[in-house]
DNA sequence: AGTTCTGTAACTAGACTTGTTACAGTTATG
DNA sequence: CATAACTGTAACAAGTCTAGTTACAGAACT
């Protein structure tokens, strides 16, 4: 399976955009994410070894953004919280007797350097503010259709 | 894990390549990789339909490429075997009722489409035949280091 | 007829992902 | 100080995916 540790960081990370000056609780995004308080804390933990959030344990404890949304790039989130890689290399050592096998990992490590830079400037064009007005741009649309009907 | 499809499919045609006048066996090209026949005869099955490989049956069977390496683009491989996403979205439908959740999964999947779009792009900057061209070059840099001792 | 291949099904082992419960430690409130 | 409400984290279950393996039917040559 894919990892979706990425939809839900940035989702996370639109609602604590969304209420910037107070402390927000796992249970409460759980619910608009739609899944358990230990999967959003965990995701949270992440967040915070990147430097992106800060936590408060004990009575009305909870999340806040450090820094602003609009300074907050995908790219960075991405780096915090995806692990894999868009393909893997060899599960086992190729055949160093083969012309072919005993170098082309290499060659594909360089091309999988390459495609992971790419991804990470592609996620770099875009801020957390950007994702944001992007929701509420569709979140208007959608009212504006309900009102034709 | 992240999928070696890839990585094994661009060794196999490579193999082909190599040897394009005649049909190789999956054992032989298993052997390169390092890794079962099975292996490597399901992914010859993906490369089949993507119309990259022809394998026959029977005595002296085997597969051989459809064309010349240099018009194989390494993003047609990549089409061929890789059925995953950069980042998979959310695993569930998140809260319809909160502002954030009801609106974020389009804009999550445009960001989506458009880093595999990237990948592609960069994937397709180069052919079979540059993946081989590079592959003998550090053969040959290896070869000389060797005579140098 | 016998040999040597491919294609494919079925199964296993291991890793990873999400979801869940449980609980220690922390912080405010009364 | 006792209680309540949080976070952080460990431990486990269920589901899924990957690679590896065995087995075998069908195809093609000798």
């Amino acid at each position: 399976m894919a990892s979706s540790q990425f939809a839900m960081a940035v989702h996370v990370l639109a609602m604590l955009a969304n209420n910037c000056d107070e402390r927000i609780k796992s249970g409460y995004l759980a619910e608009s994410v739609n899944t358990n308080a230990v999967v959003i804390r965990r995701l949270l933990c992440d967040l915070h070894e990147a430097g992106l959030v800060v936590s408060q344990t004990g009575y009305s404890g909870g999340t806040c953004l450090t820094q602003a949304p609009s300074e907050i790039r995908l790219d960075e989130v991405f780096e915090a919280v995806v692990k894999t890689e868009v393909f893997g290399l060899h599960p086992n050592k190729p055949n160093p007797e083969c012309d072919i096998g005993s170098n082309i990992v290499p060659v594909l490590g360089r091309i999988q350097d390459e495609v992971n830079l790419n991804v990470r400037q592609t996620l770099s064009g875009y801020s957390l503010q950007d994702v944001i007005d992007e929701v509420i741009q569709i979140g208007k649309t959608k009212k504006k259709k309900e009102l034709v009907k």
